[in-house]
DNA sequence: TCCATTCGATACCCCAGAGGTATTGATCAT
DNA sequence: ATGATCAATACCTCTGGGGTATCGAATGGA
């Protein structure tokens, strides 16, 4: 198709050939070739002149269609193998979204302007399960700790916080402690949720003697913080999520509050191409 | 890139090289040879599973658009070549245009819905320049009666007639020969425009002993019994044209009226594949 | 745990076909 | 008429695509 177009630009099969670098003869038999194998006169020629029939006239724009679709093909595959273009499914959950997302989300479409991204708002637990399955590329998510199918890089660490009524007994004390809690119907998500949150309350309760007792279980804290407004119990948040409380709660600090990582993860044996410079922006940030 | 797609389909190696009817070991070496050209990795596999990675996914839709170009061009060509498909210069008078032209075009445009018709409405003479030098494919003209380099088919028979203006003198006549119209001043329209019409009215006259007094010299027909509707004088114009006589004005047929054929003409050595069909059309009508 | 099976990769061979050189034949300008 | 130009043809070479035989790794059943 190369020496069609070639041929078709100059209309001479020797200077043709020679941009093909080759010599004429064999360029010739080409020609000839592609009229046979099509079936189709496309040149109109006599050993003196050289012109498209219209057939050839139109292939040659035909040909070039061709030939540029097949150069995107070539150029495309190098660029979503390098990760420059392509696309990432990035998992995150509702607490994430107010937090680091924005942020991570704009400088990557900055360095990656040609990478589709497929924002996926989901529950802890369920990224976890998507990330594995490979139905997510990356994800930001709470730290897990320790699963070894799974890299991670940090993206800050946050640590709970208490949040109560504002007319509660306890809105007015100055750093709260297990004890102080005891007996209070404490509102937080399931720990098929949110397990790492879960866990970080039930420890920190356990640590100061006291049995937590749960009621209510919502998924979303910014649900738990509702919930909390209207008075019906109180709860243990991330420090970023009183950015937004509602109205009729405040915030106490909690003494030896305890902490957790909010990170970057994404399948160990991951080979999307798009996710390494996730990670950079990620690290960098 | 069949292969490629092929193998992106099945992902089966030995599936894959059979419904590209080749043996397994070759195959394979074609994809690796691909994924070398490329310098991108398409396929993730071991000897138990084969697996697209993100370039390769990209790739194969990129492959499926190139191998679909490649088919519409080659089909495109066969097509254009066997005149099914392309386009067609069409030159045509403004007489032709209110007479054959509307059914030739439509009856054309029945058999052949995938060719271009490109109408381009010139004056005579510059048709059969534009024909000569390979600027139209064919026309719709006057017989100029001999030209050895165009080929002809007749679309049919007209003959002049006298228009005058109503009030004129010879309005009233039955009909009327070269001798009544002596003195009068005849609107015609050029030699040089329109040389098979000029001629016959100037051996008309001839043959009547008449030397006819041309004044006013417009390019089109229609032109012509506008002015003679304005009383500047009078005219001989084909019988077709009075279908469409402004107010003012009446025909009177011509005593051994000079008769002409209206054809259609192509270049003799004309390849245009769309020609031909056109021809048929012609004759059938 | 071991063996049989499956499947992609490798080794080696063959030949079609792409490309090279020399030459012919036709067309055009002088 | 003659030389120059240019596509076509003849003939040769050798790369590379395709074939067969085989290997080696992974999987699943016994």
């Amino acid at each position: 198709m190369r020496y069609f177009v070639a041929l078709a630009e100059t209309l001479h099969f020797g200077h043709a050939a020679a941009r093909m670098n080759m010599s004429q003869p064999p360029f010739s038999r080409q020609i000839a070739g592609i009229e046979k194998a099509l079936g189709v006169r496309l040149f109109e020629r006599n050993s003196r002149h050289v012109a498209l029939t219209p057939a050839g006239r139109h292939f040659l724009g035909d040909c070039r269609k061709t030939l540029a679709a097949f150069e995107a093909a070539c150029r495309d595959a190098q660029l979503v193998a390098s990760g420059v273009k392509g696309e990432l499914r990035l998992g995150f959950t509702m607490y994430a979204a107010q937090s680091v997302i924005p942020r991570l989300v704009r400088r990557y479409a900055e360095i990656r302007p040609d990478v589709h991204l497929i924002l996926e708002e989901r529950i802890p637990t369920e990224i976890d399960e998507m990330l594995l399955e490979g139905r997510l590329d990356a994800a930001v998510n709470f730290a897990t700790g320790d699963n070894p199918h799974l890299k991670t890089a940090s993206l800050g660490r946050d640590r709970l916080q208490l949040v109560v009524p504002a007319d509660h007994r306890l809105a007015g004390e100055e750093a709260v402690g297990p004890q102080q809690m005891e007996g209070e119907r404490l509102i937080a998500a399931p720990a098929a949720v949110a397990p790492t949150l879960r866990s970080a309350i039930a420890i920190y309760f356990a640590a100061g003697g006291v049995v937590p007792f749960f009621g209510f279980e919502p998924r979303l804290q910014q649900t738990i913080v509702q919930l909390v407004a209207e008075g019906l119990g109180i709860a243990l948040v991330p420090q970023s999520i009183s950015a937004q409380l509602p109205a009729g709660t405040v915030s106490r600090p909690l003494i030896d509050a305890p902490e957790f990582d909010v990170v970057l993860c994404a399948p160990a044996a991951s080979k999307s191409p798009t996710v390494p410079s996730l990670f950079e922006v990620a690290m960098m940030a």
